[in-house]
DNA sequence: CTGTTAGCGCTTTCAC
DNA sequence: GTGAAAGCGCTAACAG
């Protein structure tokens, strides 16, 4: 016979606060046992009181309250991500690679946008601090180190997304760039760009720019004779992008080779996809373009953007992987998983063929 | 003369965790007033105790937990998002604005993305509620209504972006979208236009698309002399939009109008562009364009496409705040909050002149 | 104004 | 195996 109005059909949303002392009750046994049975611990309790428990949970609809058990043990379930700029189409696809892992891995997480604000970025940390998150999910500006240091002293569960940062050993996860960007770089040499601008936002302190253009630089000298050149942009001040690529159209015009722009990463390529046709030049016929970040859109300008995709979902997911191997105690050196990009070959990169140019090019089996 | 290593320098991160019990005894003073001062009961604290709590707290760099606080008396200054496809540009875009205005009011975001999922949808909602988010931002699939009854039932605060759920009373924040569907189909009629679709993906519960669909029904029976028809889309279903656009022209290849699309959100819009492309079709030159969601490509397609823009960042920031009124024991009949889309004319919905047809149009003064 | 005393819902020794 | 009791860090009556 139940007593009061106990028969709620365990509500999923749990309207009617069931405790742990409730359930203790309606099943007749203590509390640590049903704790025990929350905590997994089912070789601890009996078969019958098993069934009992189990049962009285399912009939109150009771659910553990998360808030309440991370007060002890600290267990908040709890992840928190830091985001440098969530209307960036890279953060929130790795983004979205995260919280597929927290579901599945039974964490929820806590997102904050820092919006590229080192103030921000502070109180968002503080926040998530002050909620107890199990570890962090970090993607930001490499600037203002201190907080974060503060972290790698505590030994706090931190993953790195894309950018490592100077002088803590936390793990990472991102992409290959050097290799990336000798691969997209190569693509174009091999299309028959000679000349080739990558176009970036400021690399100071961003080690995965850097890294691009370290892959650039080597994959150019590789090449013998090529020649390329760093346009370092910035994408707040309006037009700089079309002045950029003007200057670089400008100084290049003395060359007989065919010039090329490797972008950076998405929002440059929107940047500079749109100062091309504010400039009205078209590529591939005024120019090659190879674009890092395959977006959505990326098939749909002119003849087809090429791309370096980046596996932003996979890094979103290993990067949680890495950060619960840490939250469960891993204690192994600082690891770096760096993972590949994939050419997407388009429009863009394929230069037309010289109009009227006397002989067939032979194929080359 | 400080006691013990206590020279700690205000860790954001707080790495050593300091407890208000600490506090209260470096202090001199009793939890309490410590409790008090967190609360912002300031002027129930003389002036030389409130300089002293403030002292001591910023030298141990002290940072409450919100955990240990929410506990208690339930404000855990937490707010949960559901999200029905974080790959959709409109979720993120609200998400946005939803984010800033947490930040902006103290609290903090807690994210799940349901991937238009019930299973899913459920677990996340209890996962949430296992945190006691003091209020929810819904933004789902309208089927699976369920648990949100329950929600309803317990007064809990919910506030629906986008999509109306029949039998919930919940407040909405979202698009005018009947007007702005009007605003659109008047646009493409005003510019010649008379036969037109509607794309749309299944208008099946999902209140924010019946919406355009009325607008647009009303302003194609208010002009008169045009032809409107909806084109239902599967999107998961490859070639589909495609094959729904060919149908059309097929079907209208009869009338002398002049044809239009009309896309009934971003996700529509892209496969459709995609699509035309696949099929060799230009716009305006083949078929008039125009687009709800205003996206960062729409300028580069062609001759730029012409949208609606959502004021996606005011949607999610006001939906926090209303979410916020009934946190705050707002206890009026429920709201909608409505906002106004913004049309931006592009080259996708204004026909190209008429070749070759006799006398220059007579400017209007 | 300030402090004392109970808890919030759960975990965790430590006994039985 | 099982349970009683003592907290986790904080807030909220209730006194003074």
């Amino acid at each position: 016979m139940r007593q009061k109005s106990n028969t709620q059909q365990a509500p999923v949303t749990g309207a009617g606060k069931v405790t742990i002392a409730q359930v203790a009750q309606e099943a007749g046994v203590s509390k640590t046992s049903i704790s025990r049975y929350l905590g997994g611990e089912f070789d601890a309790l009996s078969e019958p009181l098993l069934e009992q428990i189990r049962s009285t949970i399912a009939r109150l609809g009771y659910q553990p309250s998360q808030m309440a058990r991370g007060l002890k043990g600290g267990r908040t379930k709890l992840i928190g991500m830091l985001v440098a700029d969530i209307l960036n189409p890279y953060s929130v696809a790795v983004l979205h690679g995260a919280e597929a892992a927290c579901q599945q891995y039974g964490y929820t997480l806590m997102l904050c946008n820092t919006a590229n604000d080192e103030k921000r970025e502070q109180q968002s940390l503080a926040a998530l601090h002050s909620y107890s998150v199990e570890g962090l999910l970090f993607n930001t500006q490499g600037r203002n180190i201190r907080p974060l240091k503060e972290l790698g002293r505590t030994a706090f569960p931190v993953v790195l997304l894309d950018r490592r940062i100077d002088g803590c050993d936390f793990d990472l996860v991102g992409l290959d760039n050097v290799r990336a960007a000798q691969m997209a770089t190569n693509h174009l040499i091999e299309q028959g760009y000679t000349d080739i601008g990558l176009v970036v936002q400021s690399l100071y302190g961003v080690s995965s720019r850097q890294g691009r253009q370290a892959g650039f630089l080597q994959a150019i000298a590789a090449a013998g004779n090529c020649h390329g050149e760093t346009l370092e942009v910035d994408l707040e001040q309006p037009g700089h992008v079309a002045t950029a690529v003007q200057e670089f159209l400008r100084r290049r015009r003395g060359s007989k080779g065919k010039l090329a722009l490797l972008a950076g990463n998405g929002m440059v390529s929107l940047q500079i996809a749109l100062a091309l046709q504010s400039m009205k030049l078209r590529f591939p016929d005024d120019l090659g373009l190879l674009c890092f970040d395959e977006l959505s859109w990326s098939p749909l300008v002119g003849s087809g953007i090429s791309t370096i995709e980046q596996p932003t979902y996979d890094i979103g997911f290993a990067a949680i992987e890495r950060l619960l191997a840490r939250i469960n105690g891993e204690r192994a050196p600082r690891r770096e998983i760096l993972l590949d990009g994939r050419l997407i070959k388009r429009g863009s990169s394929i230069p037309p063929e010289p109009v009227a140019r006397a002989r067939k090019p032979v194929r080359s089996a």
